[in-house]
DNA sequence: CAGAAGATCGGG
DNA sequence: CCGATCTTCTGC
């Protein structure tokens, strides 16, 4: 199985097409010169200021500021005063997109992965091309299968509420 | 400047 | 089912 750090274009793309192909994919982390590589199984797509779910319905304020710039950066945001969520921008500057990593393998749930990874706000605005202790690689398996549903914990998004833009894949190991 | 709600989790 | 816990945004 070869490696490879995706690079800033796999992610300067629509985050309908990032969100589902980042399953499989590996986020790699460097901690105190140990390398841990963890595939991701569930990832959930935030699109533009019109999607009343993202955080950029309100405009461009610190907080999403870089959702506006180019795709391959780290959004990172703190909520319900204990969980950090790990997010990455997507599409071109100007067009604030993020995918919500929900689940890799071992830590299901958007609290614990960024628990288990050690994410925090100082990842925020991290470049995933560039970042020597956070990226993301290929392992060069084939494309996993991909289930969709609907977005967890945006009940006030209206219409946007119901978009299947959540998306899911069978884990092959648990602990 | 006060108040409320939030892309959640763990315990009872 | 509820409490924890604090940032961010809104309204007065």
């Amino acid at each position: 199985m070869y490696f490879m750090r995706l690079s800033t274009s796999f992610f300067e793309r629509d985050v309908l097409q990032v969100a589902p192909d980042l399953l499989g994919k590996y986020i790699v982390r460097q901690i105190d010169g140990e390398t841990t590589k963890h595939r991701i199984v569930e990832t959930e797509a935030y699109r533009g200021e019109e999607d009343l779910a993202c955080h950029a319905s309100k405009g461009r304020t610190p907080r999403t500021d870089v959702m506006y710039r180019r795709g391959g950066m780290v959004y990172v945001y703190f909520i319900y005063g204990m969980h950090y969520m790990l997010n990455f921008v997507t599409a071109a500057e100007g067009e604030p997109q993020a995918v919500l990593i929900r689940a890799v393998e071992n830590a299901v749930g958007p609290g614990r992965v960024s628990k288990l990874l050690q994410v925090d706000k100082s990842f925020y605005a991290e470049d995933l091309a560039s970042s020597t202790r956070i990226w993301v690689e290929d392992g060069g398996e084939p494309a996993p299968k991909v289930k969709t549903d609907k977005r967890v914990g945006i009940g006030y998004a209206g219409a946007w509420r119901d978009k299947p833009w959540r998306f899911i894949t069978p884990t092959l190991a648990r602990s």
